[in-house]
Order: structure tokens, then sequence, then C-alpha cells
DNA sequence: ACTATCACG
DNA sequence: ACGTACGTGATAGTC
């Protein structure tokens, strides 16, 4: 029989400060929650207890000696982050039936020192785990001590029976006590004797064993400091070994019968731990859990008969003017095939199919969902952009009936609430809105993809019950939190900006995606060999400057090369080791010609192994590559590019930018390509209403020089080249919330050069002084930072304990609003530009945004009218107190038109 | 799965 | 005194 005693407290601590922050979707930290339950599994895993229990301390601390109350007083106090999370591991806990022990008046140790000897008394084998290396008085040869340790390889854990405590440490367990009393814990607030360390404690113990006997030869031991101080602080030492004692004999309610465990994965602990999003730990427990809500929809979910069709769309038209719609089906673009529909009103859920159908009553599901729209019925989607790819009727319907709001997206709706959650399941969105639990695609359908389900529905014309339930769950949600979703939209002040830009912008989205950009095969072909043709000259020299053929691309290798090797000064920057990264090569260069040959080695590496094969794979048959846009990912508003990613092109340097050469339009046609001039700096202008900055702005003048002018006291037309590169990083610093340090950095000069430098901007400007501290305040004030059209990002950092975190929040909470309002702008010229582009029945098309850039594909004849919408759209979009200017350019390629 | 690096705004 | 610029995504190497 084997019994595992757990440390709570100091587990828990160490899972708090060993494992980054996690949050849950309510903002409650559950880091410390999840590395605990994860500890604990993995020691139920490797030691196979039947027996187990947990000690804590009580919430209110006690001591043994009055005397020394006041110093654990003085100990620092737990993070509120951590604090809070003692009851929810004790909660937990519970739910998995396994005993929580903790006494009024008995600390933890107590309680784990005297139920080890409860069970070893009892023949069991007990293994204590503790991060508290006090707990080595504890073992015997049938009680161990676990102590697990966060190495930079990983967790390992040190065993520690009795023979093992004599090994590491030269003394017997017991002995370990008066090793630490006589040493003394400034954290544990025991006194111990002063002058004696580690080292002399043990020496002393090794020899006279005990304290008492110690003092017994006070006289001959050595240094005579010691024996001086032992004579003197007797009475102390003996004390401090009465607090270093973990007591064994205490008389705890507590029958080991109680600690006898069998199934952790309770109802209850699924539910905490669906509450808490403790994923990873929701994936241990077994099959989908059948829990019971009040009401429960699954009763009503249901698959259409053969010939109930027609019945069902009539009692679903006729019942509301909404339906929750999911789309089953596989592909993208033209290969997209439908394979069947979900439709839900709430009440009911039904899956239609035309599997089964050999009669000529076969549902055309396009147009049965455009029959919804034409009927004034609203569709809602879990995520619509996605199910468009199957309906891109519902676009062209959407692009002839603009002011039309019969679209809603749930998933987008969650993005708006909050912009920092990785995703938006819809189990988690209906838990969100009205508490409800239905199992998620993970638990449904495991690792099967989509087109996993389809094709085994295909095979055995049947749709499994897991693929059933959760295609029922895709189109129930939406319509269950809709109302819920709205009304929250409106109480944040935010159903503007999900109208009338988020919204649409799908639609805009979804035919930038659709359009794609040409590739030229073969000139990206031919560029690629050029490129690698001098990659390997590059990487010969070397090879040969360092004398060893070694992976250049591994930083491992390359480290032990530049500064083992070598012998280069650059010293340790990161966790594994050396940094090679550009910025610590640059400082290097002078010391060796190999640095700027490795620098540059690294930049066709880039470009061959990212841009030219990377994007060579993204190209798709028609020789265009379809980026996917990313609305639902940034904290602060902005899209991304996924598959390919274009929104990184190069572009700084020459060499790079050639690969822009690669992209054209299709033929009849030429870019557009339209740029934001310092479009963040401008809306920081407006929001702050510095009067120096907006003054520069409507007076058209070079913002850098008119800065530099202003903080280095020099005539605006004096200022050198070197005064008006170093004021636009400035003028880029202030946007990112900037610091001396970073300042210094970024420019190569001292901190207090930097200092100087913002001090002088904010002289120059001085209502932007007040105004980005204002919105610090702000955030912290209300919990989030906000942009010109309510846009709000969540900033729990700005109330952490931790320095680092804090400092993060500070800067954040000035560089979302300005970030994020640059974005809010952007999507409106985006759906305007896309939505005239359509209503004047324009064939130029909207192809890429790239965050303060868009580019048409324009068709030559249409050259005039779309340059005039595309520029007035852009420096229309919101009106400021300054200027919004845009630089329009034209090519033949990309590269050409910009 | 994680880290380091580097491409863009 | 803390250790830093804001926002992304793709790749290769390492564990």
């Amino acid at each position: 029989m084997k019994l595992l005693l757990i440390d709570g407290h100091s587990i828990l601590n160490r899972a708090y400060y060993g494992l980054p922050d996690l949050t849950n979707s309510e903002g409650v930290h559950t880091g410390a929650v999840y590395g605990f339950l994860n500890m604990m599994f993995s020691f139920l895993d490797s030691e196979k207890p039947e027996y187990l229990a947990v000690a804590f301390d009580c919430s209110a601390p006690t001591f043994r000696h009055e005397k020394y109350s006041e110093y654990k007083g003085n100990r620092k106090p737990m993070d509120p982050e951590l604090r809070q999370q003692v009851p929810m591991i004790q909660e937990i806990l519970e739910a998995m039936n396994i005993p929580v022990v903790k006494r009024e008046g008995i600390e933890g140790d107590d309680i784990l020192g005297t139920l080890s000897r409860v069970g070893e008394k009892a023949g069991m084998d007990v293994t204590i785990v503790s991060g508290d290396r006090d707990t080595l008085q504890l073992p015997t040869e049938k009680i161990k001590v676990s102590i697990p340790r966060t190495k930079k390889t990983g967790t390992i854990i040190e065993n520690y029976y009795a023979k093992d405590v004599m090994d590491v440490i030269g003394v017997t367990p017991m002995e370990f006590i008066d090793v630490k009393a006589l040493m003394g814990d400034s954290s544990d607030n025991i006194p111990g004797v002063p002058s004696i360390g580690e080292k002399t404690a043990t020496k002393i113990i090794q020899e006279y064993h005990s304290i008492e006997n110690a003092y017994s030869n006070v006289e001959v031991i050595k240094p005579p400091r010691a024996s001086q101080n032992l004579k003197e602080y007797y009475e102390q030492a003996i004390l401090s070994k009465d607090l270093a004692t973990i007591r064994v004999d205490l008389d705890i309610d507590f029958s080991i019968e109680a600690a006898k465990f069998e199934n952790v994965y309770t109802d209850t602990a699924y539910l905490l731990c669906k509450k808490w999003d403790l994923k990873n730990i929701l994936k241990k427990f077994e099959a989908p859990k059948e829990i019971a809500n009040e009401n429960d929809p699954r009763e009503s979910f249901t698959r259409v008969e053969n010939g109930q069709e027609e019945n069902v769309i009539k009692s679903l038209t006729e019942a509301d003017d909404r339906v929750g719609v999911y789309i089953l089906s596989e592909g993208k673009r033209e290969d997209n095939v439908i394979h069947g529909l979900f439709l839900s009103n709430g009440a009911n859920t039904y899956f239609l199919s035309n599997k089964n159908h050999i009669d000529n009553k076969k549902i055309d599901y396009n147009e049965l969902l455009v029959s919804f729209l034409e009927k004034g019925i609203r569709l809602l989607f879990s995520d619509l952009k996605s199910e468009l790819y199957a309906f891109p009727e519902g676009a062209d319907y959407r692009n002839k009936n603009m002011d039309k709001d019969l679209f809603f997206d749930t998933s987008v709706a969650a993005y708006i609430l909050d912009p920092l959650a990785n995703d938006y399941p819809m189990d988690q969105v209906l838990k969100d809105e009205n508490g409800m639990i239905l199992p998620s695609q993970a638990e449904l359908l495991k690792k099967q993809s989509m087109t996993d389900v389809i094709t085994q529905y295909e095979l055995t014309g049947n749709l499994s019950d897991e693929a059933f339930l959760f295609g029922c769950i895709q189109s129930y949600v939406p319509f269950e939190v809709e109302k819920e979703m709205t009304d929250k939209l409106e109480e944040t002040g935010m159903l503007d900006l999900y109208k009338n830009i988020e919204l649409p912008l799908i639609f805009t989205l979804f035919d930038m995606e659709i359009c794609g950009m040409t590739m030229e095969r073969d000139a990206l072909r031919a560029y690629g060999e050029e490129l690698s043709k001098t990659e390997k000259e590059i990487e010969q020299r070397i090879y040969d400057a360092t004398g060893e053929k070694f992976n250049i691309n591994s930083p491992k290798q390359m480290g032990i090369i530049l500064f083992e090797k070598m012998g280069l000064q650059g010293g340790k920057k990161t966790k594994s080791g050396y940094s090679t990264a550009a910025d610590v090569l640059k400082k290097l260069a002078a010391e060796n010609p190999v640095i700027s040959d490795i620098m540059t080695y690294r930049k066709y590496s880039k470009l061959m192994s990212t841009y030219v094969e990377g994007l060579g794979k993204a190209v798709s048959s028609d020789n265009k590559v379809h980026s996917t846009f990313q609305q639902k990912v940034t904290a602060t508003g902005r899209i991304s590019s996924t598959e390919p990613n274009l929104q990184n092109i190069p572009i700084r340097l020459e060499l790079g930018r050639k690969i822009r050469k690669v992209f054209h339009p299709d033929e009849g046609y030429i870019y557009l390509d339209a740029d934001y001039s310092q479009i963040e700096l401008r809306v920081l202008a407006h929001m702050s209403g510095d009067k120096n900055l907006i003054e520069a702005y409507k007076e058209g003048k070079d913002i850098h020089r008119s800065t530099a002018s202003l903080v280095f006291h020099t005539p605006f037309d004096e200022v050198t080249s070197l005064q008006r590169s170093r004021a636009k990083a400035v003028n880029f610093g202030i946007v990112y919330g900037i610091s001396a340090f970073g300042l210094s950095e970024d420019l190569g000069i001292s901190r207090g050069e930097a200092k100087d430098y913002i001090e002088g901007y904010y002289e120059a400007y001085p209502d932007l002084k007040k105004y980005l501290e204002g919105l610090v305040e702000e955030a912290r004030d209300k919990g989030y930072a906000v942009t010109l059209l309510g846009r709000r990002r969540p900033l729990p950092e700005l109330k952490s304990s931790n320095f680092m975190q804090r400092s993060f929040g500070e800067r954040v909470a000035k560089n979302s609003p300005i970030q994020g309002t640059a974005a809010d702008i952007i999507k409106i010229a985006m759906v305007r530009v896309h939505d005239r582009l359509k209503m004047e029945n324009l064939e130029s098309r909207l192809v890429l945004q790239v965050h303060d850039e868009l580019l048409i594909e324009t068709k030559k004849e249409e050259f005039t009218k779309v340059s005039a919408i595309l520029k007035e759209e852009m420096e229309s979009a919101v009106t400021l107190s300054v200027p919004l200017e845009v630089d329009v350019e034209t090519g033949e390629t990309w590269y050409d038109a910009k």
C-alpha cells in the first residue's frame, strides 16, 4: 500500500513561481492551480498510490512561539494572484474527493509529518511531495521525500529516503533539524546562532549529533567564534530547534482510510476545470461527460428524416426571424462542397442532409439560405468567414443589400468583447454568456479534423453522433447567445464598432482571400536560384574563416563557435546559451570579418526559406497565393495574415524587396497602392490634442524635422540628418510607450542621453506627456484601454504585483489606443473602398492590407475612378483635428507600386 | 512543444 | 532595484 502526501502550499508556490501566469476568460488567475494539478497527476502516474492527501496551513497562521510571531508578520505577503488560488485548489481537490487536511493551530508541515508516521505505522510506503527542503528531516526507510526542481531542461525530481539525506547532506534526517536550528533561516524566522552558517552547522552536528551534545562539549568546538556564540546563544539555539522541528506526533483527527482515493475525474471537478478554462486538465477526463443542464438542448437536436425537410424549413421560417446556421462543408473556394446543413431556432436544432435522398427532392443548400435572407430571416453563424466559402452567395447578397443587417458572427462578437482569448470556440462562448456547459470540439471530435469527419461520413453514409452533436452546437449557440452578446456590445459602447466595422469587414476580407495575388513561379524560381548561389558562396566563406563545418542556422552551435572557440566577447543573453541575434552580432562586426558574413548569410537564408520556398509552397493551382486574413487574433484590433503571411514581405532592403517583383496583377489590371502617412503619430496628435503636434501637421511640415527642431532647439532649416533620424526614433518610441533604455538601445546612445531626448520631447509637446500619463491612469481605473471608436483592450497587467508585468501594462496602455485607433481607421477605409467598388460595379478589387497600406488590383480602364475612390475613402474614413494624408502609387508589379 | 531569429507595420 | 521598447507570423533547430 502506498500513501502520497502533498505539501499543498509549497507545491502551489512552486507552480506559481515556476510557470507563466495563466488567466481564464473572466480574468481569474489559474496558473498555480494548473501547475499544481499537473504536478499532482505526474506523481499519481509515477507513484501509483492507493492513498492520497494534501496538507495545507490554515488561512490564519498561528505560531508556537509568540515571541517570534512578529517575524512572520514581516514576511513578504503572498501575491494576491497566488492568494486567490489557495481556495481554488482546495475546492478542486475536494471536488476530486481528495482530502484537504488543514487544522486550526497546526502548520501544514506538521500535518505532513504526523500523517507520514501514521501511514508508516500502518505498514505503508509513504511519499511526501514538497518543494521545501525543511521536510528532509522526515525521511525514514519507508518514508520518502520527493522534491521537484525546475531546471532549464525541465523538471527533475529529487528523491530522499533516510540514507539519501545522509549521502547528500551528511547528517541523518533527525540531525538535519539541529543543523537548521544552528544555522537559522530568516525566511522561516528561525534565529539560529550568529556566525554559524550551513558549513559550520553541518560540521558540528556531524561530530556531536545534536545541539545539546555539542553544548556539553562547547569548550572544544571550533572555530572559536562558533564556540563562543553557541555558549552565549544556547537558549536561542534550543528555541530554534523547537521551531525547526516538524511535529510527527500530533493528534490530528484524520483517518488514513479517508485518504483512499478512487476516481478523481468527477463531474464537479470537470465543471470546475471548465469554469477555469483548464483545458489541458480537461483532456485527462474520460469521454465527453454527460453534464445535465436545465432544459438541456441536446434533447431537441434532431436528424431530419427524408421527406421531412419541407416541414422543418416551414416551421423554422414561421417560428422566428432568425436562425442559427452551421454548414458542414470542406474545401476552399471553387473546390468547396457542402455535405449537410445544421439549422437552429433554439427550441429545435436540425441536421439536414441529401445523403440518403435517391429521389429528386435534394435540397440546394445555398438556395435555401438565400431564400431565408430574402424573407428577411437573419442568419447567425459561429464563424461566418470560414463558412462563406460554402456560401459565397451570402457575400454577394450582402454586397447588394448593404444596409441590411442580416448576419451575425458569434466569434467576431466574442473577439470584440475579449480580444485576448486565443480562440472563440462555441462551448466557451455559450458558457460565458449563459453558463451552460456543452462538450467542446476537442472532447467530441478528439484529434479528428472536419475533413476526417466528412470523409468518414461519405464512406459510411452516417454522420457520427459526436460530429452530429458538434454541428448542432455550432448552430445552436449563435442563436442562443446573439441577444445576450448584442446587449453586452451595446452596454460597452461597442455595438457600432461591431455593426459598422467588424461585421462588414468579414465580407471584405473574404473577398480579398478569394481574390488572392498572382505570383509568377518562374520569376520566383529565378530569384531563388540567384539567392542560393550567393548563399552557398557565403556559407563556404564562413566555414573557411571559422575552420569548421557547422550548422550556421543553429544558434547553439554558432554561439559555441563565436564565443568559446573564437573567444569573442558577447556574454550570455538567453536561457539556453549565447545570444547571436543581429543586434549582438552588429556590435561584434568590427572584431572579425566573419561576423558580417554571418549576418549576410542569415539574410539570404531567411529570404530563401521563408520567402522563396515558403511562398512557393503557398501558390495554388491558379498561380495565386490566397492568404487568410485573421480578424480575431490581435490584442489591439489589427488584422493579421497567415498561410502565407503577406504582411511581412521584405521591403526595407533592396535584396529582399526584389521579391515583390514576382507579385503582379492579372492581364489588363495594374496595382494601385496607397499608404497612410504616419497614421499613428497623426492619431496621437488628434487624441492628445497637443497644440504643437497638431500645428506641425496642419502646416504640412516634415514632422521628424519639426520634432528635431523643437527637441534640439535648432532652427527648422538647420536640423542635421542625424538630428532628424534621432527625432524620428523618438517619435516611434513614444508610440511604443517609450523608455530611456529602449531608446538608448535603438539609437546606440547612452541611457542618460536618451533620457534627455525624452525630456526634451515632452517639453516640446507638453500636452502629450499629460495625455499619455492620463491613458495609464484611465486604463488602471477602467481595467482596459480604449480606442477612438471604443474598441477595448483589457489590461489585467496594470494590477499585477510583478514590476515587469505592471510596466508592460503601462506601455501597452499608451500604445493600444494609438495602434488600435489606426487599425479602426484603416478597417473603415477597407470596408468603404470595398463596398464602393462593389456598388459601382467596378471590376477592380482590394487584395491586401498591410496595417497602414491598401493594395488594389485595378482594372486599367477604371484607374482614374478607382484611385480617386481609394484616396478619398482612406483620407475621409474619420475626421481628425489633423489631416490624414495618403500617398498613392502605381505599378505593373508590387515592387513598382511602392 | 518550445526557443531563437528575423521579416513586416 | 527591478529589466524594457508596441503589434504580428514563419522557419529551423532542439528537446
